[in-house]
DNA sequence: CTGCCCATCGTCTGC
DNA sequence: TGGCAGACGATGGGCAGC
């Protein structure tokens, strides 16, 4: 058993970092052809060119060997007569998929931060020079490079320290510092195996924007790097309160509110003049910099759970993206299973071949019944997706095709779509999805319960039987994923609308057993059940219904349960994902409404939060609801508001320069967001931010402020302020949330008059003798816009669907 | 010319 | 380079009506 820290290959050898030494390896590359199809083009291959020999590895795979550099044209030729298998392996993981290896476990760490010259505005990293560059290592030991006449030296010392760890660990540093420090080794010609990948305008397609990087990423094939900023944005991810709290995830914001500890504060001082100046304190700062990064990953044990989450998949630990670590663990596991996995599919041309061929319909949202309810109680399936892939075979191998096109037997699986699968001969991501769940249920049902809770052995374990759920659970996205080679837009899109059939199928039963669903969202329903019937009972009544429709398909064996979760005493729904409830032992629990999204107004957020707990948890009549509505109403009107009520924080979630193009779709030029407006004009004036991260670049957040609607928005950052914002915008955003909630709970008041300055003249004496009648006009003229409104969300889901299906059709004509 | 409808983009959330 | 659904804000083209 080999265990690596790092592997990657130089020419046609493997190379592999132990512990002890650098292993270099000959190794033969090979990929894989179905031995049915090798029979049917027998005379083909035997014609073919640069292959080396054919191979039967007696599982029905035939091995084809190539000589590693020159595969392409062979791959090339024989992938235009038969589908081909892991041909798009690199050399690398050919050797990690077929030898007897795992990540080495007990790495080594060295915590690290550099600071540069700083005279000039603007942040670039590599531009300048960097001063001084200190680091601590998982032995504790402290290292200080400082020399502001020969940045030589500080690299040097540096690499030379870095060649001693197995990890570098930073914060920012894959974006910043190590793109610093391999640009300035470049100049002065000192050896550092890293490079930089310049992304600015990539696509990066569906990559969630929080979890982009930077404008630069510095890589390397033979050092391990971990960048603990972007770990812990990545965990953190949607972790609203916590990111409202650090914003861009700053060094000091993070440690202040993990560690209660903050950075050595400098203010007044540029780096340049402690440099030059004040040297002790530069140490002091740049010392302390490291001290609270590594004291974050103690803290959060984020290095330790990487290490655990790529050693369960026998990824690399540079390989941090979900197919870097599902692929080896797929690769390995279809190789014991005796199977191959289809190539890759080769990487289509951006501007033609992108025919919207690989997009499907996804989960249902049923339409909410909105306003305040009593007694809701919320049932849901256990890993919906997962299980309907374990319970219907679906996998790449196992799939026959369309009940339509292929002759149905008694060996068919039908899912409600009419793709078929085998009944008998369980597909291979069934199979991976079973042992990744069992190993899961084994450690803890079994392992976890050997160890003394709460110790590091207990903690190694729960991480780990994590990062099994995590990888069950990226199955389902890398089939839906056009790039992956699990994709099949068949199979991605039966295992979403197999969902909907089952979820939609409980509803109606739901329905007819007398209860009353009034919101329900891909695998779960909100339902206020009839009077006198027991959750629990329920639950093992759906479960039956549930595995008798599931028999109509032709399952062997069930994996779905749809079970009780809890129940909400009251219960607020404002619309689809969106709503708040509050249970008997008084937890509450808020979805999608406007205070949970972090680039709300804080006074919009406090009065939606406010408005909640007296829906929620007092009880008040409509009346003193409308007394609470012209009370924020004044107090807007009256000029109440503070700066910090008013000012945004949006996030830039790309390079400014990349807004505002000529969309493609439509040809016509996008709107440009004003906080991007906001943005670009202040670069312009070379402002800038902290902790190396450019206050204007892709992920920073923008502060700015309204100052007049009339003709667009107008906004300008707070520095520019000069006290004047727009009352009657300010009005409405502070307003609406809230606005939208009573809407949903007292649907007959016109709440919109809150949402405008009160009327000079006195209104025609409503409240001495409300008419009835008068006030059904009210109601008409507010919920007219309202219908129109959610008309209008489900015309642009019918439009989605209709413009699926022109592609279908289509599809069946070029068939 | 003005105001409204509507499609689209951008951001951020739910599952 | 995991997926889709959906809410909501902002913008600008098209169009009806003045």
């Amino acid at each position: 058993m080999i265990k690596f820290i790092s592997v990657w290959e130089e020419d046609d050898a493997v190379v592999v970092r132990t512990k002890r030494e650098n292993l270099y390896i000959e190794y033969e590359w090979y990929f894989c052809i179905r031995r049915d199809d090798a029979k049917k083009h027998r005379e083909f291959l035997l014609d073919l060119r640069g292959v080396e020999k054919f191979e039967d590895d007696k599982t029905g795979w035939i091995r084809v060997y190539v000589p590693y550099l020159e595969r392409q044209k062979t791959i090339s030729a024989v992938k235009s007569m038969m589908p081909t298998f892991e041909a798009d392996l690199k050399l690398w993981q050919r050797w990690v998929t077929d030898e007897d290896c795992e990540l080495e476990m007990n790495q080594s760490v060295l915590y690290f931060d550099i600071e540069t010259d700083d005279r000039t505005p603007g942040i670039e990293p590599g531009r300048d020079q960097i001063v001084s560059i200190a680091a601590i290592g998982s032995d504790d030991k402290e290292h200080y490079f400082y020399d502001i006449k020969s940045e030589k030296k500080v690299l040097n010392g540096f690499v030379n320290l870095a060649t001693k760890y197995d990890i570098l660990a930073g914060w920012n540093s894959q974006s910043f510092d190590l793109v610093a420090i391999a640009k300035r080794c470049k100049l002065h010609k000192v050896p550092f195996d890293f490079w930089v990948a310049d992304q600015a305008h990539k696509d990066l397609g569906g990559l969630d924007s929080v979890r982009r990087a930077g404008k630069y990423i510095a890589k390397s094939k033979s050092i391990n790097s971990i960048d603990l900023m972007m770990k812990l944005k990545e965990m953190r991810y949607r972790d609203t309160e916590m990111i409202k709290q650090v914003r861009s995830f700053g060094l000091n914001a993070v440690a202040k509110l993990l560690l209660g500890k903050e950075k050595v504060d400098h203010t007044g001082k540029s780096i340049w003049h402690l440099a030059t100046k004040e040297p002790k304190l530069l140490r002091e700062y740049n010392m302390q910099d490291v001290r609270l990064t590594k004291e974050i990953d103690e803290n959060q044990k984020i290095i330790q759970q990487k290490l655990v989450e790529h050693h369960i998949c026998n990824a690399r630990l540079n390989d941090y993206t979900s197919s870097g670590r599902i692929d080896p663990y797929a690769l390995r596991a279809a190789k014991r299973f005796g199977m191959r996995l289809p190539s890759k599919p080769d990487r289509v041309i951006e501007e033609e071949a992108k025919d919207d061929d690989d997009d499907y319909e996804g989960g249902y949202a049923f339409d909410p019944v909105k306003g305040l309810h009593d007694n809701v109680s919320v049932f849901d399936f256990a890993s919906l997706y997962p299980s309907i892939i374990k319970t219907f075979n679906i996998s790449i191998d196992s799939h026959k095709g369309h009940k339509s096109t292929h002759k149905a037997h008694s060996d068919c699986i039908t899912l409600p779509t009419g793709e078929c699968f085998s009944k008998s001969k369980k597909g291979i991501i069934p199979l991976i999805l079973d042992e990744v769940l069992s190993s899961r249920d084994q450690i803890r049902h079994v392992e976890m319960k050997k160890v003394k809770k709460d110790s590091p052995e207990y903690w190694n374990l729960h991480y780990k039987q994590y990062s099994f759920k995590v990888l069950a659970n990226s199955m389902y996205g890398i089939m839906g994923a056009s790039f992956s080679r699990y994709f099949k837009r068949e199979l991605a899109e039966g295992i979403t609308l197999t969902g909907q059939h089952l979820i939609k199928d409980l509803w109606v039963w739901m329905q007819r057993e007398g209860h009353v669903p009034i919101y329900g969202d891909t695998d779960s329903i909100f339902v206020k059940l009839k009077k006198g019937s027991d959750e629990e009972d329920v639950s093992k009544e759906a479960d039956k219904k549930l595995d008798k429709e599931i028999k109509r398909f032709g399952v062997k064996e069930n994996f779905l349960h749809f079970s009780f979760e809890k129940t909400y005493t009251k219960f607020i729904s404002v619309a689809k994902k969106k709503y708040s409830g509050v249970a008997a032992d008084g937890s509450e629990k808020t979805m999608g409404l406007e205070l949970k999204r972090r680039e709300v107004l804080p006074k919009a957020e406090e009065w939606q939060r406010d408005l909640l707990k007296m829906l929620l948890k007092e009880s008040h009549t409509e009346a003193d609801f409308i007394i609470w509505a012209r009370e924020k109403q004044k107090f807007v009107h009256d000029g109440k508001l503070t700066q910090a009520d008013i000012t945004y924080q949006k996030k830039l979630s790309r390079e400014i320069e990349d807004y505002g193009k000529v969309s493609r779709k439509t040809g016509r030029q996008t709107p440009t967001p004003a906080h991007v407006k906001v943005a670009m004009r202040l670069r312009d004036q070379g402002a800038v931010g902290d902790d190396k991260m450019s206050a204007y670049s892709q992920g920073s957040y923008i502060q700015y402020i309204v100052v007049s609607d009339e003709d667009g928005i107008e906004a300008v950052h707070p520095s520019e302020f000069n006290g004047k914002y727009s009352k009657s915008y300010y009005m409405e955003k502070c307003y609406s949330p809230s606005q939208r909630v009573l809407e949903a709970c007292f649907p007959s008041h016109p709440w919109d008059q809150y949402a405008r300055e009160p009327k000079q003249k006195k209104v025609k004496s409503r409240a001495s003798s409300p008419d009835v009648g008068e006030s059904d006009v009210h109601v008409q003229s507010i919920l007219a816009p309202k219908n129109i409104q959610k008309g209008g969300s489900d015309l642009a889901r019918e439009r989605r669907a209709a413009r699926r299906k022109i592609r279908k059709e289509k599809r069946a004509q070029t068939d």
